[in-house]
DNA sequence: TTGTACGTCGTACACCGTACTGCGTACACT
DNA sequence: AGTGTACGCAGTACGGTGTACGACGTACAA
């Protein structure tokens, strides 16, 4: 491990990245002995490694294993992990569906968009460790997701500059859900304990940690909210109510007057 | 390293994590040798590598260091990692300002409470890549801070489910926001490339990316929004405009009829 | 005084990403 | 057609991680 880099896409010459998002042509050396698996091969490798097993799963020795080479082949087909990353990224986001928007309002697209998204990083969780709002790399993928998420704005009356911030905006609140959703997805199951269990469990500390006199506001709330759902953080309400804040805070500039 | 736990607080006993948040005095035996450092010089050492160096900086070998004992010694004050930076979290937490509301309205102390916590946030940019909104370590800095920030919504009219969750949205944009900043300044920093570089030197295969008959919006909106704020993602202007959307959109819940 | 509980530390292990090297293949040029 | 060489592949090795384990010494409880 040379630098501390954890993530994207990094200096590989001009960037070899791109050359393999776009399947640049000119990255197709024609010597030597003829490769035993393709680009595309490894990154579903990786993968499948990472929705099965999750993101630390995702290793060089074992990506290579499945696709059945050495560990140290995978770096004539990806210069780095990194990058390998950012094509597992980019290739899923080229999966994701692009419907038509027809005759719907911007509420209902941006409801879809919003969904869509959800459904992608719930699939694929360890997403929400991987993939940069900021400064995605820049592949067919993305970009085909960026072209058709926009559309749905077609028609709002905002300025370029207040679309791609509108999107930004509604994406950075599913990223951010979802990854408190993993969390806590997480938190309870390799644990291994149940909410419940780790309540019982850790009771007497938490005696002094709830004191009511001390942090009234956040007994009473948490109980609450802890009464209303079943659990002190629930994903369903947590979507709804942000989604719905979302899009009011939104229909705040689209539909002013 | 035995599983793949990366985070938070986790199984030793019924949870000593608590009881080193709380400072329980069960925790404190008297026997044997007294002990070189304090559980808080650790967490500090911890900080302070956080803080000047990044997260991964922080390693067991590290702190020991910089406290000044073995690398192994650190573990007879913290049973493991996650639970270190658990601590930190609280740490951290504990000391943020809490300023009393007087008579401002809740639009003006939800912008304090935003501002504060992307202060914290900034100031520490590795906490975007640790703290858990959902499930956060349940220590005095938490809930001190927790009960601070419900406050804030005193007199809202919102029932108490709403105001946690109305909390919870609030931070969640926050979070999501600062990770954005905080990930785009460390792809200009560790591959030391400016944008204008970047650009440059991919422009040969950038230009089959951005085809503006393939992705027009995309291309078109790209150009308005990386014209407008200089750089292909503007951290103040995503934040003013977040920040609006967010507060317009808990207006729509707090302000109705 | 002595037994023992506990803090400290060195060593060791499994695992990570990847640099380096040696080897054999198959194209490009003469 | 022969051959040089660019390239794919694999093995080994290095420096790093978190932490289990065992040896050793300290200081309180009996």
């Amino acid at each position: 491990m040379t630098p501390p880099r954890t993530r994207s896409t990094g200096a590989g010459e001009p960037s070899r990245t791109l050359a393999l998002l776009w399947g640049d042509p000119s990255a197709q050396p024609r010597k030597g002995p003829g490769r035993s698996v393709t680009v595309a091969q490894v990154v579903d490798a990786a993968l499948s490694l990472a929705d099965e097993e999750g993101l630390g799963a995702v290793t060089m020795r074992a990506v290579a294993q499945r696709v059945g080479v050495s560990a140290m082949s995978v770096y004539t087909y990806v210069p780095g992990k990194a990058e390998l990353l950012d094509l597992m990224v980019d290739a899923l986001y080229a999966q994701m569906p692009r419907p038509a928007w027809g005759r719907s309002r911007w509420r209902s697209r941006l409801t879809s968009v919003a969904e869509s998204n959800l459904e992608l990083l719930t699939t694929h969780p360890w997403l929400t460790e991987v993939a940069a709002l900021s400064r995605p790399p820049l592949g067919p993928g993305v970009m085909a997701k960026y072209e058709h998420e926009l559309s749905a704005l077609d028609g709002s009356g905002l300025s370029d500059v207040d679309t791609d911030a509108a999107l930004t905006y509604l994406l950075g609140f599913v990223q951010s859900h979802a990854r408190s959703a993993h969390d806590a997805r997480r938190a309870t199951t390799d644990t291994a304990m149940s909410d419940e269990q780790w309540w019982a469990a850790n009771q007497p500390v938490l005696e002094r940690a709830l004191d009511p006199t001390a942090y009234p506001r956040a007994t009473r709330i948490g109980a609450a909210a802890g009464e209303a759902h079943g659990s002190a953080w629930s994903e369903a309400a947590a979507w709804t109510f942000g989604l719905a804040r979302t899009l009011d805070g939104l229909a705040a500039l689209i539909e002013r007057d």
